[in-house]
RNA sequence: GCACCCGUAGCUCAGCUGGAUAGAGCGCUGCCCUCCGAAGGCAGAGGCCAGAGGUUCGAAUCCUCUCGGGUGCGCCA
């Protein structure tokens, strides 16, 4: 149920009918006729633009628009009142009983309501982390973790058929790199002295990796050329830092539907039959590419290589998708991978990367769109740098990983709960200050204790409520005569509640669920709000001296602790019965 | 040099496919518990939306340019 879609349905019907007699001119599009919560509430409970933006179109007046539209609209019985105002908005006044119809059907469909049929079914694959298993994933990890999959989530809650993915960068040098420091791990394991060249993983957390080498090989390897153990070494690395990275994301409650392997790609022919694929529409050939301007390498040479014109696709220079020896550039792999994501049969494609691959954006967009011919759109969300403080001043820690701090620190020292509200409170593109003090501060300018808060205090009043013998179920609350809450800051209260299916929309059309979180916090200042009203107003108090008068004030809080728990289930967090 | 992201209150940030007088938290000032959890609430002060043009009935939002900050830029993934 979204108010605002059936209010603004209401007003495409009313434009309609004013064609049909001839009020409006025919072949008139509807399409920027918008139905919004106004800025101002004192403007009323929604407002139309549809005089304004008809009037050019249709040649008239905003004002005779909208005076002969506001007739129309009176006629409806969930309209109270319909006006014109300011340069011709159409302001609407709703029926209270609109309201009561809003609290009840989130008692009656509980968490599901919100939900969106926005995606109509259509199979979107979210692809995150994507992390190089090379070590435990870090704080950056964790937001684009964060992100993705309260991404994922959102878009399931709107209707989309999600896939969750993971791309393990299993193919490239980075991962010989890793064989040879657990190596190395291996051989100190056997109690002999090593040399740490320059460039491999010292990390503690290649030492347990190490050890384990030895116990499935004894001294197999020891004294012996790479070309003995790399491909085995490699292997088990990799599945052990796999291991690690799974672990990690599942301490942060992140499930993958699927984890696509890099390596998997060469030896199947994926890689050929995708540049194949581009070869065939004409956009492959060999060229020299010009140096960059402005900063040369030092051993620039031009050399001939296999290009992708990506340039017929937006990208601003064409990219090699092979090495002047004939070998893939790591490109090449990626293109195959997205190409076998629209094999797969996905109609949207999202990936999140961190803001160091914003590079890479245009030339993933026009793989995707040469490799579709335009049909899957493809939307990257860069997620910026998380900066840690604590109390203020910038925080340092250095434990087994080495220099940087892990996925696993921060959870162990917050909660998952906590570490992912908080960093679904910024925009992914902007840069996050993680105050480990401030994120575990019990106060209001803590919006994730601030959001809990609200939650338990309605589960304070249904305990309550229980303990006087009163039936609360959602279903005895959803056939409430809720009349009787018709004071302001009921109305309110509900309005707020009204705009969460509208909000779930936008959010899923803009990929932004960070919108979730704010509106959550909004939904608890409401809550909060109201509760203290009860503190000059005994009205307006959840409980009151007797069932029946309590009911209809319990009905609207637990209805806001659905859409607080629905909201908080999106970005992954659990809803606090209490707060301890 | 080029591309992408960003610039909104003293600070940290929202701002809905362009909508009315630009919002919230912190900080500052003053109020509100014999009463469901005051871990809260109410009110006040604080703005040339970096700047300049343009499109539009209407611009923080779209376009161009300038300034300022970040990220990246052929055989590294």
């Amino acid at each position: 149920m979204n108010l605002f879609s059936d209010i603004r349905a209401v007003v495409i019907a009313s434009l309609d009918a004013m064609v049909a007699e001839g009020v409006l001119p025919e072949g008139l599009d509807f399409a920027n006729v918008a139905v919004e919560p106004p800025r101002d509430a004192a403007h009323g409970d929604m407002a139309t633009n549809a005089a304004m933006v008809l009037a050019k179109p249709a040649q008239m007046k905003p004002r005779d628009i909208a005076d002969a539209l506001a007739a129309k609209l009176m006629a409806d019985d969930r309209v109270a009142l319909a006006e014109v105002a300011g340069p011709g908005f159409l302001n609407l006044r709703l029926e209270t009983g609109v309201w009561a119809g809003v609290v009840q059907a989130a008692l009656e469909n509980g968490a599901a309501f919100g939900r969106s049929d926005l995606g109509a079914g259509r199979k979107v694959n979210v692809e995150y982390v994507s992390a190089n298993p090379t070590g435990p994933l870090h704080v950056g990890h964790t937001r684009g973790a964060v992100f993705g999959d309260a991404l994922a989530s959102l878009l399931d809650y709107a209707g989309y058929d999600v896939t969750r993915e993971y791309y393990i960068n299993d193919g490239g040098a980075q991962v010989d790199v890793l064989a040879r420091s657990v190596y190395l791990r291996y051989v100190e394991a056997h109690d002999l002295s090593v040399d740490w060249p320059e460039g491999s993983y010292p990390g503690d957390y290649l030492i347990e990796v190490g050890e384990a080498l030895k116990a499935k090989v004894g001294d197999a390897y020891l004294d012996k050329g790479e070309e003995h153990w790399l491909e085995e070494v490699r292997d088990f690395a990799t599945d052990a830092m796999m291991d690690l990275i799974r672990a990690d994301l599942k301490s942060l409650g992140v499930e993958m539907d699927k984890f696509y392997s890099e390596k998997s790609l060469y030896g199947t022919g994926l890689i050929e039959a995708a540049i194949a694929d581009l070869k065939a529409k004409g956009l492959i050939y060999r060229g020299t590419l010009e140096p960059p301007k402005g900063k040369v390498p030092e051993d620039w040479e031009p050399r001939e290589q296999m290009l992708f014109r990506s340039t017929a696709h937006g990208d601003d220079v064409d990219r090699p998708i092979q090495k002047s020896d004939g070998a893939w550039t790591y490109f090449a792999p990626d293109i195959a991978y997205h190409y076998d994501k629209v094999q797969r049969g996905f109609d949207e494609l999202i990936d999140v990367f961190g803001a160091d691959h914003g590079g890479y954006v245009k030339r993933m967009k026009a793989a995707v769109s040469a490799l579709s011919d335009g049909r899957v759109p493809l939307d990257i969300k860069l997620t910026q740098l998380v900066r840690l403080f604590k109390n203020g001043e910038p925080f340092k820690m250095s434990k087994r990983a080495g220099t940087f701090v892990t996925l696993r620190d921060v959870v162990d020292l917050v909660g998952a709960d906590v570490t992912r509200f908080v960093m679904l409170t910024r925009k992914q593109d902007a840069p996050l200050d993680f105050d480990f003090a401030k994120v575990l501060e019990q106060s209001k300018d803590n919006p994730v204790f601030y959001v809990q808060y609200a939650h338990a205090r309605v589960c304070s009043v249904l305990r309550k409520a229980q303990a006087e013998g009163w039936d609360v179920s959602d279903a005895t609350l959803a056939r409430v005569d809720l009349s009787g809450n018709a004071h302001e800051a009921e109305l309110k209260l509900a309005t707020k509640l009204a705009e969460w299916p509208r909000l779930v929309e936008i959010a899923a059309r803009t990929n932004e669920p960070h919108r979730i979180a704010f509106y959550l916090y909004e939904l608890a200042g409401e809550l909060h709000a109201l509760w203290n009203r009860g503190n000059d107003v005994p009205e307006l108090r959840f409980l009151q001296d007797n069932q029946d008068a309590s009911l209809p004030k319990i009905a609207l809080a637990r209805a806001t602790a659905i859409v607080i728990s629905a909201g908080l289930g999106i970005l992954g967090v659990a809803p606090a019965e209490e707060m301890r």
